[in-house]
RNA sequence: GGUGAUGUAGCUCAGCUGGUUAGAGCGACGCACUCAUAAUGCGUAGGUCGGUGGUUCAAGUCCACCCAUCACCA
């Protein structure tokens, strides 16, 4: 193909200091599906990643656990590469910021952006833990909202009422590493002066290498003004150290993104027929993709393409953003068990699912998309196995009985095969555009047709009769020509499954024009099931074994609380605690932290003002079963009485975990 | 707090620059069929399009305000 397009796509770095869970796998799992489908039309298009091994947060864990960073680094590299393997996420290279080769780019730009002018020097004043010996970024310190006074606030805005300030200002500031309290520190860094490429990023952005609503997003930064970037970290720091300045680090986000460019050189190393250079210089003809998370445009959008320029690179030719994961309609929560890691996912589950549910919710916008457990099960099982899968296996036991495996010659229908062809043109504009949901909605239409073609001829009906077994035949080289099709458009998404087509049709690495030809005269092998159901009962056992694994691996907070005093016995029994169920929960106009609750004890109702509400939905705690301090007396509230309590671990936040008996407790039981 | 995004049938989502009785898939219900991994086909029911107010001959679609959710504020 002499008109291929070369392309090099990469999705954001994962940071080596946890496990994948279901929200990265929304990112690589689109990335993915838009690169094969790329390769499918014989584009030339690499795929590279890496894992983001830089930063604070790697640098106080290898410190706390009294390891080598470069230990816990790489313990999550391999983790990641498994998991996205076994995904079917294929990167022509997963490499790691902590490389030699990011090191040798990131002194190239640090030495191109010195001689061009585009650093400064500047004393700035930090929050410094004196105990600890480090300065603090501003999440790591925590205090008293200056403003509004809310407790345990981190230093640069506040939860509860949105303030934004420095850490200096907190009322009553602590380090998150010691305890102790902050002193101020001057140290020198090192700016990048953004501002310079302020008009050369205001016509890229406007260029169409975003999307409308993150180009709206940068419109408001270019009002309030473009400030100077600040690349530098003070030692002690996990990172690169800059070469002329001992002591000062590059902040993790300056070499992350050159993490890139490093994984494509480390690439390019060992493969001759990569051209790094080609890919790099400004009037490349290559096309550069970022697939992102919405969260980081600032870092993709404005400091990239500038540092970019400033250091005579090319920038990318888009950006493409998408939205958060929720599961079941909520922020992934360790407690409900839907913080679900990749690992995971796979004990219990077949990955192409995933992959196609993604594919059926993800479209080219910044909307959160949910991964909602229930529609899960039904979607897959309806699209996948009951409408795509089911043709084929409806079809091929009769090309098998009565005509030896073979299909026909030709057609009966030669223009239904050419609405798929015309079809797949359809699709394809979808996927280009990262349309996904909208590409699987229209293959699920194509299967429909399908279907729809096998009930009206019956073939069922017609091999009772004698003398009829070419028409069959013909209906059913029909049917599996439209699955051929049907599973060539889902090959980006379904790569495993694609794979057993082929071989069940006695066919090799299915490219998008395949689906042009139908197969004809071809002996197909025996049928054997594609793809199996999903089981709801298995989603049940992985929710389960995630909210096990969580509470096993979630850090126990070391609880500085001393504990109180001794009681005897006796006064322990002076507390009533009794099984109460939950009949109705909602929340209370005015009160941002409390859920009215109506309690069934058994022998009557009775209500109950808890403050929950950053931790729990309404919705989530009807029908469940808590345990409530019974003889607590009558609080009289703002907003009616409170007749009881009802008790949760936890210091507070989204941090509330309630106490619930085993199955089979029942409303009213007392609890001793 | 500021800014951006989102809010449409039970669920998941389409609805381009405003224009006939608001669409699809799944689920529910009914019928048909039995080739197929209890799959498939046909049909029925379900929504005053987050709320309030406004612009217009006409608004889910434009404007204002409010509510809820998500994100960012370097």
């Amino acid at each position: 193909m002499t008109d291929s397009r070369r392309i090099l796509v990469t999705a954001a770095l994962p940071y080596a200091n946890g496990l994948a869970h279901m929200g990265h796998l929304v990112e690589y799992i689109q990335t993915d599906i838009w690169v094969r489908f790329q390769r499918m039309l014989g584009n030339d298009c690499l795929f590279v990643c890496a894992s983001d091994a830089h930063g604070t947060p790697i640098m106080i864990r290898a410190r706390k656990d009294g390891i080598p960073a470069e230990e816990i680094i790489e313990h999550y590299h391999r983790r990641f590469q498994e998991d996205f393997a076994a995904f079917h996420i294929r990167f022509d290279n997963f490499g790691s910021t902590h490389s030699s080769e990011n090191r040798e780019l990131v002194n190239l730009i640090y030495g191109r952006l010195q001689s061009g002018g585009h650093l400064q020097s500047r004393t700035i004043r930090q929050a410094y833990d004196e105990k600890e010996g480090m300065f603090l970024p501003d999440r790591f310190v925590r205090g008293t909202c200056p403003r509004c006074g809310a407790t345990d606030q981190y230093g640069d805005s506040c939860e509860s009422c949105g303030a934004t300030y420095a850490p200096s200002e907190l009322v009553d500031p602590i380090s998150v590493l010691s305890g102790t309290r902050p002193v101020e520190r001057e140290s020198e860094h090192l700016f990048f002066r953004l501002s310079e490429f302020e008009d050369e990023l205001r016509s890229w952005a406007s260029g169409g290498a975003l999307q409308d609503s993150v180009r709206k997003k940068l419109d408001e930064w270019f009002e309030t003004g473009l400030q100077d970037w600040d690349i530098s970290r003070d030692a002690p720091y996990f990172g690169f150290e800059i070469p002329d300045l001992p002591g000062k680090y590059f902040y993790v986000w300056l070499d992350a993104p050159v993490g890139y460019m490093a994984s494509l050189l480390n690439l390019a190393r060992r493969r001759d027929d990569i051209d790094f250079e080609s890919y790099w210089t400004p009037d490349s003809d290559a096309e550069l993709y970022h697939f992102i998370g919405k969260d980081i445009v600032y870092f993709h959008a404005l400091f990239w393409p500038g540092v970019l320029q400033a250091a005579g690179f090319r920038v990318p030719s888009a950006v493409f953003a998408h939205g958060f994961l929720t599961v079941n309609g909520e922020k992934m929560s360790k407690s409900r068990g839907t913080f679900i890691t990749a690992e995971t996912y796979l004990q219990h589950l077949e990955p192409q699912c995933l992959r196609y549910y993604y594919a059926s919710k993800l479209g080219p916008g910044v909307e959160d998309i949910d991964l909602n457990l229930d529609d899960f099960v039904l979607k897959v099982n309806a699209d996948l196995v009951g409408k795509v899968v089911n043709i084929a296996s409806r079809c091929a036991g009769f090309i098998t009985r009565l005509a030896d495996g073979h299909m026909s010659a030709a057609l009966p229908e030669p223009a239904l095969h050419d609405q798929f062809v015309a079809g797949a043109v359809q699709v394809a504009e979808s996927y280009e555009t990262r349309h996904f949901s909208r590409a699987m909605r229209q293959i699920m239409a194509l299967a429909d047709r399908a279907n729809q073609y096998i009930d009206q001829h019956k073939p069922w009906l017609m091999a009772k009769e004698d003398g009829r077994e070419t028409e069959v035949q013909a209906v059913c080289t029909q049917g599996l020509n439209a699955f051929r099709a049907l599973v060539i458009m889902l090959k980006p998404v379904l790569p495993g499954l694609a794979r057993a087509a082929e071989r069940f049709l006695g066919e090799n690495e299915w490219r998008w024009t395949d689906i042009e030809q139908p197969l004809l005269g071809r002996r197909i092998e025996k049928f054997k099931p594609l793809l199996q159901r999903v089981d709801p009962k298995a989603v049940a056992a992985m929710l389960e074994a995630s909210r096990a694994t969580m509470e096993n691996t979630r850090p126990s907070t070391p609880s500085t609380e001393e504990l109180m005093d001794e009681i005897t016995i006796d006064e322990f029994r002076r507390l009533e605690l009794r099984v109460a169920r939950v009949s109705k929960a909602e929340t209370v106009d005015g009160a941002d932290k409390l859920l009215r609750l109506t309690l069934d004890l058994g022998d009557g109702q009775r209500q109950v003002l808890a403050g929950i509400r950053s931790a729990y939905q309404p919705e989530s705690l009807a029908d469940r079963l808590v345990v409530v301090v019974a003889n607590l007396e009558p609080r009289k509230m703002r907003f009616g009485t409170s007749e009881g309590m009802i008790l949760a671990a936890g210091p507070g936040g989204e941090d509330i975990f309630l106490l619930s008996p085993d199955s089979g407790a029942v409303p009213g039981m007392r609890v001793s």
